[in-house]
DNA sequence: TGTAGTGTTCCATCTCGATCGAACAGTTTA
DNA sequence: TAAACTGTTCGATCGAGATGGAACACTACA
């Protein structure tokens, strides 16, 4: 766990954003400070805690996310510059995109 | 059929671009002229006919691809500039990706 | 201690899309 | 006309991944 984008291919970057729950992930953490947002405040994301925290792995897996222990929480944050040396330009396409609800 | 990338949204394009044969499709054609390979040149990709008209009809839902008619074959053309203006980078990203086997 | 809060893991279900073969439609040529 | 070629459509199968509930591990705090 905790690829680094450096190592990680196009396939694998495009399924992880394939999912419209796992950009609107994105696209939060990228609205906030690095380590501000603990998991439990996604909560508003209409899938169950075991899928979010799913979704949680598969982005760390394709290093877009990195996250760090602070008590019984976990602090997230998006790593932007790496992944976008890594795949020019897809991550704004992502950030760009109109909000879907719910 | 044949919509334009302009009338396409991010979902569509991303879950058209996470098939491996289709990025397949997507990189030939940008090697090649306009309207220089009809979609029978395509059989040495390791699905069967049908399934190719169907990678190739997803590629056209998105605007990705345009099709023309002439005689019996089909002729195909990328949409390249549409679809970079409508989303900027992600066509490089796929163009330089390295061939997988087989 | 124990209780609450946070996040993961396990397991089962289910939906969607890729896949293929066969039948079909259209065009060209013999 | 028939035969060959190109591509699509149809119906069915199959597998990967999203999903949710329950149990679990860990931390913090009463």
């Amino acid at each position: 766990m905790h690829a680094s984008p450096v190592e990680v291919s196009l396939q694998a970057a495009l399924d992880a954003l394939s999912d419209p729950i796992r950009r609107r992930i994105v696209r939060e953490l990228a609205g906030v400070p690095d380590w501000s947002r603990p998991c439990g405040t996604f909560s508003h994301l209409p899938v169950a805690k075991s899928t979010l925290s799913h979704h949680f792995a598969v982005l760390r897996g394709v290093g877009l996310l990195e996250q760090r222990d602070e008590g019984p929480r976990r602090l997230n944050r998006l790593r932007r510059p790496e992944f976008d040396d890594r795949f020019p330009g897809l991550l704004p396409l992502i950030l760009t995109e109109p909000e879907d609800r719910p």
